[in-house]
RNA sequence: GCCCCCAUCGUCUAGAGGCCCAGGACGUGGCCCUUUCAAGGCUAAAACCGGGGUUCGAAUCCCCGUGGGGGCACCA
């Protein structure tokens, strides 16, 4: 659908998540959606950092989350190392901003102090869990008055705040995929605003950081869909305007079952997949290839396209086209958009980022020395890291081959000599020593000798690459150089005649 | 147990009442190209969860069932 004209609003979005751990697939995806919607209509993009449970936050996670979305290519307008006109950007350090909202909450009638122990809200818990009943509140704490609250409160006894929530009729919100949403209020509980430490709970945090940052839409995972009703009741409470809520769907594993638990993500690991965006930079998956995946579990855009780059996202995307079904992660289709996009990078681009994987494996390499290579290993690659996989052998001074690998097909220890011999006084004798120079002559050899030409090239390219799958044998015979392929060749004699 | 959401090929999806005996992509099989492996081209198999309505007509709307998912904390 192309843009009429007047095309949709600035819309203010954030990405607010809680660092405890490694950033994975489905919050990259999240913000991927927030981030582009913002560039899309010309507004703005905030992250915000969730951090009011001191025992559950991690720095390091921190670190590993802005890593992550740096990586694929993220930007923020506003957040915690870009400031910004609505700082402190970090929940933690908004606790007064949320006591006094609380406290406004009080003065309306809308949210109490409650003074009921962990020990006896556990107890009170269990008894419902056993009548078969949701867990709720009891509302012991909604009827003392407010003095008499107050005034314990300022005696110093530990208390919460608690939003008070209408128990009569029903609330209608709306979502943007999913339409109208209709829940009983009774079915809204009383849920704490406030913790006895001070901190504020996601519950008014959000909602009053969301409003106080002018956030127009809210897109988060689905998890927050059941607590859309007491969310939508605290907007109202505080006689705000709600922003257009967007939840989008949860990302299941390879198998469709269910969401990825602790123990998955570790089995998983083991097998060389992860849903862990640091994993998969490591594991030579472009950031190009990640966001083109994950853009799609969820969003499409029409019949044929499916390739995106970063900008033809940010062109395309639109808050229309989300899908609210739960999508079943598919790592052979990451290889594939990676693969595409490995295709698509300039020669001297994807040299550049080969240069690390060849690093890791053992391999000192410069940009130069990759760039022929580059050439005829680019449409072999799912990932960065079978660069060396596949290349290595340009680089090793003496390579290993046994001498059964040696041995053509269906052919004998001395006709298979004969042929490297004879190959060998070809590489020797030719006058330029390039692709195209050495092919014409090896094919009259495999004539001359009655093989098929598959029969000796498959010699030839296990005595020079030491690999039974390699990139074009002449092209790699030229890139390994005379001297090399000569000495490859006589080495593969001696083996033989052993 | 209770509440909420979702439901098209194995997977990601197109489909907003006739364009659909359902289209694309990944994966899988076959063929072509080819010195291996890829890439590329062609091709095949493969789905509207079930039942009731509404309608001249339903994958599309409504209801029920079933299945799947999410949630029920002084975590987010």
């Amino acid at each position: 659908m192309p843009n009429q004209g007047n095309s949709a609003p600035p819309l203010r979005v954030r990405f607010s998540p809680s660092p405890t751990g490694l950033t994975h697939l489905g919050s990259a995806r999240t913000a991927l959606y927030n981030f582009l919607i913002a560039r899309k209509t010309g507004g703005a993009f905030l992250l915000r950092i969730e951090d009011t449970d001191q025992k559950r936050y991690d720095p390091s996670a921190e670190q590993d989350l802005i890593s992550s979305l740096k990586w694929i290519g993220l930007e923020w307008d506003e957040g915690p190392d870009v400031g910004g006109p609505h700082k402190p950007y970090y929940q933690s350090q908004r606790k007064d901003i949320y006591r006094k909202h609380a406290e406004e909450l009080i003065e309306k009638g809308k949210a109490f102090y409650c003074f009921c122990s962990p020990e006896e809200l556990k107890v009170v818990r269990e008894t419902q869990q056993k009548r078969h009943e949701q867990p709720h509140y009891s509302g012991l704490c909604r009827k003392i008055p407010p003095q008499e609250a107050q005034q314990r409160v300022q005696n110093g006894e530990s208390h919460v705040v608690r939003f008070k929530a209408p128990k009569e009729g029903s609330i209608t919100v709306t979502d943007l995929l999913r339409g109208e949403i209709t829940v009983e209020n009774s079915k809204v509980d009383d849920m704490v605003l406030l913790k006895s430490d001070g901190h504020a709970v996601y519950h008014l945090a959000t909602m009053v950081d969301d409003h106080l940052m002018q956030i127009t839409h809210v897109l988060r995972g689905e998890e927050w869909l059941p607590s859309l009703p007491l969310h939508a009741h605290i907007y109202e409470a505080f006689g705000w305007q709600q922003p257009v809520w967007v939840h989008l769907s949860v990302f299941l594993k390879p198998s469709g079952k269910g969401k990825m638990s602790k123990r998955d993500t570790a089995e998983m690991r083991l097998t060389g997949q992860s849903i862990f965006m640091k994993d998969l930079a490591g594991m030579g998956y472009l950031p190009e290839g990640v966001t083109n995946w994950i853009a799609l579990m969820g969003w499409s855009y029409d019949d044929h396209t499916e390739f995106f780059t970063m900008k033809d996202l940010i062109d395309k995307f639109d808050l229309a086209k989300l899908n609210p079904s739960p999508a079943a992660i598919d790592f052979k289709k990451l290889d594939h958009f990676n693969g595409l996009h490995i295709r698509a990078l300039a020669q001297s681009e994807l040299a550049k980022r080969l240069i690390p994987y060849f690093d890791k494996a053992g391999f000192k390499v410069d940009a130069a020395q990759l760039a022929p290579i580059v050439a005829i290993i680019q449409t072999r690659m799912a990932t960065l890291d079978e660069g060396p996989e596949l290349a290595g052998f340009f680089f090793k001074e003496e390579i290993a081959v046994p001498a059964e690998m040696l041995l053509g097909k269906g052919m004998t220890v001395a006709a298979s000599i004969e042929a490297v011999r004879r190959a060998l006084e070809i590489v020797e004798s030719l006058p330029e020593f390039s692709a195209t120079k050495i092919e014409e002559p090896m094919r009259a050899l495999a004539d001359d000798l009655g093989v098929k030409a598959g029969q000796l090239f498959g010699i030839l390219r296990n005595a020079v690459t030491g690999q039974e799958v390699s990139p074009p044998l002449f092209e790699s015979m030229e890139i390994v150089g005379r001297k090399k392929v000569v000495a490859r060749l006589q080495a593969a004699i001696s083996k033989l005649g052993n």
